[in-house]
DNA sequence: AGCACGCCGACT
DNA sequence: GTCGGCGTGCTC
């Protein structure tokens, strides 16, 4: 054994608070470590992939019992503005810091055995990757500003001098305005700099072909660097090496790309900044807008949020002079807002009568208001676009004789009846949580009547009356079960494209991300489940899909007449909602909706956190949070700073088998906050005595800022 | 998180 | 007598 061995701390994607040492064998590996490099160690009985957080020469643990590092991966480092990053991101969201790093680390990295036939592969990449390119020339790469926007884009660029400082900009303009237009041109400044780098984050389901092509069309001499769960393995491993060395110049992600590595990032983008997909839901929870505004603020650099609907922290921010605020309220292109209206369902006058022709009463599940839009609508020879956020034919199954309802076997669910595709599938009663899925009965189980009504209607249903009312009519259904089965989403809404359809019937994807030309009508049909829901967010998500609905009726470029028509079917047309709607009046909700928070001091007037716990039963689950609440009492934590609720079983309480409850905490301060719930985790980690029983085996977990409750 | 070790109940 | 339940501790 040298004197003075290279001794190296590495943190694995384990729950495990600490880091774990291991011997450097310079030699061996040829390189002497650096923090921050990617490394394959033995760990208990087998391998795991790690990464160098301390570099010295001793170590804490018995020298002698030391392991050694195995291998090392042939990347750049992670450079310590990144491992800041990950660091905050461990503290603040409470997650061991292993946790936190490695799953941003691409599957096809993970196996070091790969890491030697490495080089090659990226080297065919790069000739795949020259096709696209070629296919990508040809696109438009300018688009004309309109006043309002070249405004914005001054704005923007005004202040450019002041490098090397945190800026945030809240860019807010309906849609249709030209946000992405006026971002990129501001993007292209920036990317002046030959080596400097972008980063542009975009919702889950937004991340199209089409906005690929578009940002690509933009820079066609720059390499972007596609990063999103729907990129195949490889790709995505090719990807975010590109982004790492610094080759790739546009990185263009889902929330997983915020956490890339980027050595010389000197602008980030968080389109629709509002959405909830950038709240990530498993392991770290994390919220990649909240992060890539710590990151810029650390890294010095500009950060621009752009949205219709700006989340009430974004607008409140901007409002208060905290974040700079560009408008862009000048529809694009003469483009208008389109006109909306309330369906008051309550209203008979709104319904179909028994002596109506068409459509029955029983047959018909739209009102009689919006199936007459819908025929003025064809007759103009304009597409229809009718949400409803339920997929399947039916949300439940019932005897008529008895009170059976198609539960899920292992979830506190109904099942929700899916009717036979075209490849001659079954009808099945399927789980939307656990994703069980079991043959329709013929008859009721309970007591074998064979008379089972479906209650309720789905996107299947919609689509079969929609057909049944409009026999001529072309009908396409969009959702992620018809989207599975052809080939992915992007044919179907190539089919509205050309024209091909009269009437589409789908849940909320289609509103997203798709600027499509010949749209008259717009209709939401489910918006009340909604409206009134124990979350106090639900209204503001609504207020935002919404608008977002809304500006697929209003994209009329190529047609000078007004924008079209949104049909809202409610019982409540004096919501709040729907009136700030009625009147498009985004700024109007917002403060509302910040009195209304206010008042209440909810966030963002308070800041939460919760505590999930999961178990066999929910006697357990919620005994566990019982018991740490009495913990946080008797440990004089519960003050007037900080509040915790009591435990309550979660919205699906039993999921695939386990129940699950969560505790919700709050406090007006955040830091508070904080170091409540470093206490909590400590506590709940400590193996020492007197922590809270192992006894009920319960799985825990702490959200920060959780978006539903 | 896994996984092995080890200590108590119903049974191939 | 064992199989296996799960509480406990450990992983450099």
């Amino acid at each position: 054994m040298t004197p003075h061995p290279i001794v190296v701390q590495i943190v694995i994607d384990k729950p495990l608070a600490q880091g774990f040492d291991y011997l450097w064998d310079a030699e061996k590996l040829g390189k002497l470590p650096e923090i921050g490099n990617v490394v394959e160690v033995p760990f208990s009985r087998g391998k795991e992939i790690g990464l160098v957080i301390k570099v010295s020469n001793h170590s804490d643990y018995e020298i002698e019992k030391l392991k050694s590092v195995e291998r090392l991966a042939p990347l750049p480092a992670f450079d310590p503005a990144l491992l800041r990053l990950m660091n905050f991101a461990s503290q603040y969201y409470i997650h061991a810091l292993g946790e936190t790093i490695l799953p941003v680390i691409p599957q096809m990295w993970k196996k070091a055995d790969n890491w030697e036939k490495i080089p090659e592969k990226l080297e065919s990449a790069q000739k795949s990757k020259k096709k696209l390119d070629v296919l990508a020339e040809g696109l438009i790469t300018q688009e004309q500003l309109n006043p309002s926007q070249k405004n914005a884009l001054q704005e923007l660029l005004a202040s450019h001098e002041k490098e090397n400082q945190f800026r945030a900009i809240l860019l807010q303009g309906q849609t249709g305005s030209g946000k992405t237009a006026v971002f990129l041109n501001w993007l292209a400044s920036i990317l002046h700099d030959e080596s400097a780098q972008v980063l542009l984050l975009v919702p889950e389901i937004n991340l199209t072909p089409q906005l690929e092509r578009r940002v690509k069309a933009y820079f066609p001499d720059k390499k972007m660097a596609v990063l999103h769960s729907g990129v195949s393995e490889k790709k995505r491993g090719v990807a975010w090496y590109e982004a790492m060395t610094g080759k790739a110049k546009i990185i263009l992600g889902t929330r997983l790309a915020a956490l890339t590595l980027m050595p010389n990032l000197r602008a980030i983008v968080v389109d629709e900044e509002h959405d909830p997909s950038y709240k990530q839901q498993d392991g770290t929870r994390y919220s990649a807008r909240d992060l890539a505004i710590w990151r810029a603020h650390d890294q010095k650099i500009p950060i621009l949020l752009s949205s219709a609907t700006p989340s009430l922290e974004t607008w409140l921010a901007a409002q208060s002079g905290r974040y700079e605020y560009i408008r862009l309220d000048q529809r694009a292109q003469g483009a208008s807002l389109p006109s909306v209206h309330l369906i008051n369902t309550r209203d008979p006058q709104n319904q179909f009568s028994p002596g109506d022709v068409g459509a029955t009463k029983e047959k018909s599940l739209i009102s009689k208001t919006l199936a007459n839009a819908i025929t003025k609508t064809l007759a103009e020879k304009k597409q229809s676009l009718i949400l409803i956020n339920r997929r399947g034919y039916a949300p439940v199954l019932s005897c008529s004789a008895c009170n059976w309802l198609s539960k899920c076997a292992q979830c506190s669910t109904y099942t929700v009846m899916h009717k036979a595709g075209a490849l001659g599938k079954r009808s099945v009663l399927s789980c939307h949580h656990c994703g069980l899925a079991k043959p329709v009965p013929q008859f009721c189980p309970d007591c074998g009547n064979a008379d089972l009504k479906t209650l309720g209607h789905g996107t299947q249903k919609l689509e079969d009356a929609i057909e049944d009312m409009w026999p001529q009519a072309r009908v396409l259904r969009v959702d992620t079960d018809s989207s599975r089965k052809s080939k992915g989403a992007e044919a179907l809404f190539q089919e509205i494209h050309n024209g091909n359809v009269d009437i589409v019937v789908g849940t909320q994807m289609i509103a997203k991300g798709h600027d499509y030309q010949n749209i008259g009508l717009v209709a939401v049909l489910d918006a009340d489940s909604r409206l009134y829901s124990a979350d106090f967010r639900a209204a503001e998500r609504l207020f935002a899909q919404l608008v977002q609905v809304a500006g697929r009726a209003g994209r009329s470029g190529s047609s000078s007449d007004a924008g079209g028509d949104i049909y809202i079917e409610t019982q409540y047309p004096e919501s709040p909602v729907f009136q700030y709607l009625l009147r498009h009046d985004i700024d109007g909700f917002l403060a509302f909706t910040a009195s209304e928070r206010e008042e209440a001091k909810l966030p963002p007037y308070s800041y939460q956190a919760l505590i999930h716990a999961e178990g066999k039963s929910l006697d357990k689950a919620i005994q566990f949070l019982n018991e740490l609440k009495a913990r946080m009492r008797s440990k004089g934590m519960l003050t007037k700073e900080l509040k915790a609720y009591d435990p309550v079983p979660k919205p699906v309480m039993r999921v695939a088998g386990s129940e699950r409850a969560q505790l919700l905490i709050e406090s007006a301060n955040r830091k508070t906050l904080q170091e409540a719930l470093e206490m909590i985790d400590q506590d709940l980690r400590q193996d020492s005595t007197g922590r809270i029983s192992k006894t009920s085996r319960i799985r825990w977990l702490v959200e920060r800022d959780p978006i539903s409750i």
